[in-house]
DNA sequence: CTGAAAGCGCTTACAG
DNA sequence: CTGAAAGCGCTTACAG
């Protein structure tokens, strides 16, 4: 196999300094017209192309912005909402020039994905402060921020208020009269990385417990079923939620994802919705409004909060202070 | 501000040569316990990490792939079907370790988002084989696939027979006794970029036009819309319908989101469905099933596609030969 | 305008 | 087991 052209080889057929076939391509400004035309002809002819690992470290920057997910990709963006909010990072990558990294966990550790991460920034999403992760995002001096997490001190964050808007959504369901309500929580079994929702599961669970107190439900007679959020886990969700001894007259879904998979999984048995049981979502995935009309649900704007993620890393990355908290 | 730590740092801290503090971290068995140990103690105290950009030139590996997508991500991203194939994807970086980086156009430039990505490969969505993008990934020498696009000779491509299949869904349609029929085609105006698109967009307009030919539907009696593969795109296409002359009873689509952000737009409209018209989508997307049960549609794993993808691109990077086409 | 040289921070034969 | 040294392929003060 033919071995790599590098800039040496370019300046040799050239007949210039590496330096000026750097310059060349970055700052043709500083050289000759003459220098220019030979060395990108040269170029040209070899077929040379500027490494951009090699630039990368001379320059000190990757030009690329890492998402860093708690599950694997083909998990986490099962969820439309999560998607959204890649998009709106995606939206801040288009405007800066920068492309965008996804990092999931490599071989099933967070660690070391983000040992690894080749990326100048980091976006976080759902992290808990006690995590090592953290610690090893700040050693390795990355700016980050974290979407969708209880954040450590100092370091930006993008939340919705979680737990009043849980608390309204519950609210909401009360209201109608429903006494008998379960929850589709966000799954906590069978992941190691567990912590990475229990942050925000915990405080929209009180939000929901506030709402029910509020009305006298008792927290025991709330079902609280872990589900993952996608369509297969709110699927499963409701053949859990149907074992039970009395069965819930609503449903309230900390996802959009997880309660159209519950939705539809009920259909399927034969059941009618609203009738047999009211849904309330979370997250209003733009799939949503079309798909499933009866479905009531919480604004939860990815996007927005993607773009907004995106914006603070990069005033981070520039290295303009920022809000604490969004 | 501080200055970076590093492996000479470690080093003088411990007393021991950067070989040793990179065998402390990358192969332990080379160097005796004690030495291990009080580099990693040197490492722990100072919060040294290794820099994996450094790491990765020395290497001259990445562990990273790119899907190199035709349009900003906000635009591409709106196609769920484009999104399986992403998931796809993942699903192989995730076996294989690697993370996945998204390449879309720089500053509106597909040529130089691929000079400057940093990947060990590329899986590339609806490539032409006349590009000069092609020319610059062989240059580069990244091993690469073709997703849903025409491949040049010699490297891999992921294809669905597009034209069988859509002279199949045509044939559905006038079987049912539709003639007045409206395509839904991709985007053609308004982006640069449009190549990007072409290829299977002629694939696709032939297998319908087989079918409308063998039915003796002429030419001039079916309109082709073009309309960004999106909700909103479909939203447009079906108002640029509703202006023709004649409307049509079936629209034809060669995207599901098209096809139900159409639907959905008639909908608004009060315009019921299927009795105005009908609608066949291209895709399969996951949400069509729940979501638009009126939504007559033709299977494209794009999950399934992407794993393949990816299977084929890292066999071709552990410099395994594979077929050409898929 | 031009180039020698140091530097980015690692890895890895190679010799001891 | 250990380390000096070359090398990965660029960029960029600096001096001329």
């Amino acid at each position: 196999v033919t071995p790599r052209i590098t800039i040496n080889d370019i300046a040799r057929a050239a007949g210039y300094s590496k330096t000026a076939v750097s310059f060349a391509f970055n700052d043709p400004s500083r050289i000759s017209h003459v220098a220019r035309g030979k060395i990108l002809r040269a170029a040209e002819e070899l077929g040379y192309v500027p490494d951009p690992v090699a630039r990368n470290l001379s320059r000190r920057t990757l030009g690329t912005i890492g998402f860093l997910i708690p599950e694997i990709i083909p998990l986490a963006f099962q969820n439309p909402y999560v998607f959204q909010m890649m998009i709106g990072i995606g939206e801040v990558c288009r405007r800066e020039g920068l492309s965008l990294t996804v990092v999931p966990p490599r071989r099933g550790c967070v660690l070391s994905a983000v040992r690894d991460a080749a990326v100048d920034g980091l976006v976080t999403m759902g992290l808990q402060p006690e995590a090592q992760v953290v610690q090893l995002i700040q050693r390795r001096k990355l700016p980050f921020v974290v979407l969708d997490g209880v954040a450590p001190d100092g370091v930006p964050s993008i939340v919705s208020n979680d737990e009043e808007v849980s608390f309204q959504a519950m609210r909401h369901v009360l209201a109608r009269g429903h006494r008998r309500v379960a929850v589709l929580s966000f799954a906590d079994e069978r992941h190691e990385n567990e912590e990475a929702y229990s942050g925000i599961r915990d405080i929209r669970l009180a939000g929901y417990f506030r709402a029910l107190d509020e009305a006298g439900v008792r927290r025991r007679d709330v079902s609280v079923i872990p589900a993952l959020p996608s369509l297969d886990g709110g699927r499963a969700g409701m053949d859990a939620l149907l074992q039970l001894d009395t069965c819930p007259t609503a449903v309230v879904s900390m996802s959009d994802v997880a309660a159209i998979g519950a939705m539809s999984r009920l259909q399927s048995l034969g059941y009618e919705i609203p009738q047999t049981m009211s849904f309330v979502g979370f997250d209003d995935i733009p799939e949503a409004v079309i798909i499933a009309p009866k479905l009531t649900t919480v604004a939860q704007p990815g996007y927005e909060k993607g773009v907004r993620a995106g914006e603070l890393l990069t005033a981070l990355m520039h290295g303009k202070s920022t809000p604490d908290r969004v």
